[in-house]
DNA sequence: GGCTGATAGTTAGCTTTGCTAACTAACAAC
DNA sequence: GTTGTTAGTTAGCAAAGCTAACTATCAGCC
């Protein structure tokens, strides 16, 4: 991986590029190791992420949750349906302005990503647990700058 | 999203549970947002990462690029075909035992590499660098310990 | 030498999840 | 009431992940 060679073109260490490359490279593996644990769950992770801000946000739009997980709008739609067909979340239709559907989370729903949130960060919960005080305060303070670059 | 919300389901702030779930949230996002620079330059964020072991590790197996990668080897010896007819990369068959097939970065590849990985966290390296010394400081201590959170 | 089992890759086929383009339905405005 | 805009859906494509099943090669052992 870019972050593991010493290169003469790496970029400078601590330099805003390196500190990009570095960021990119273990966010994948990150993903690729967490994603393993959501095929536990039975629910994928963009499944698993949707579910969560409807539960979260309450009642909201296809255009909204496509918004807020930065995917286009017939990606959401057709991610609600499964959504739905696994009787997750609820269509339900608005009620003044007809073109819009409202999505809402049923009880299963609740109950599948309170689980499911649990199992799915479980292994990673459990390194972050092993990680000293000071490594978790360290890590605990990037959170919001990481936040904050993927983009909110 | 869970990090979002103020559920009386939620971990406690800085607990494990909290740290490990806003982490996995922060990389889908951080990820999406990625992927659309990655389109930009013509070559797909698991070409590039896998390119990038091929040109920093010297000529590898498909095996242990598939192990580095943390994929299996079927989706490896897929991408590296892909590779090889982008020109990116060579097969070249193993002198002392032909099952083995090692893979290594043409003259193009090398040459893409570079570029592509500027363009592709060029955006990301934008905002790096417009945060303030300290924040770029706790998110460089970070890193490590997101690249050992990533696994081995 | 010649079986037998292990190992490296490939092929085939399926699933999920992205995308764009094109469509329908409903609303808003004039 | 026509015209344009907006919300969602449908259709169709590509990338990238997986397992299962296959080929080819190697290593051991009698």
């Amino acid at each position: 991986m870019p972050s593991r060679q010493a290169s003469t073109r790496a970029p400078r260490a601590g330099s805003a590029d390196d500190v990009a490359d570095r960021l990119h490279s273990a966010a994948i593996h990150l993903l690729r190791r967490l994603r393993r644990e959501d095929d536990a769950s039975g629910v994928s992770a963009p499944r698993l992420s949707a579910l969560s801000v409807v539960v979260f946000g309450g009642p909201v739009t296809i255009g909204d949750l496509a918004a807020a997980e930065q995917v286009r709008v017939p990606t959401m739609s057709r991610l609600v349906v499964t959504l739905e067909e696994a009787g997750l979340v609820q269509r339900v239709p608005d009620a003044t302005d007809r073109r819009v559907v409202r999505v809402e989370a049923t009880e299963a729903g609740r109950t599948l990503l309170h689980a499911g949130r649990r199992r799915r960060v479980a292994a990673l919960a459990a390194d972050v647990g092993r990680l000293s005080a000071p490594q978790r305060r360290a890590l605990l303070a990037a959170i919001p700058l990481l936040e904050r670059l993927a983009g909110r």
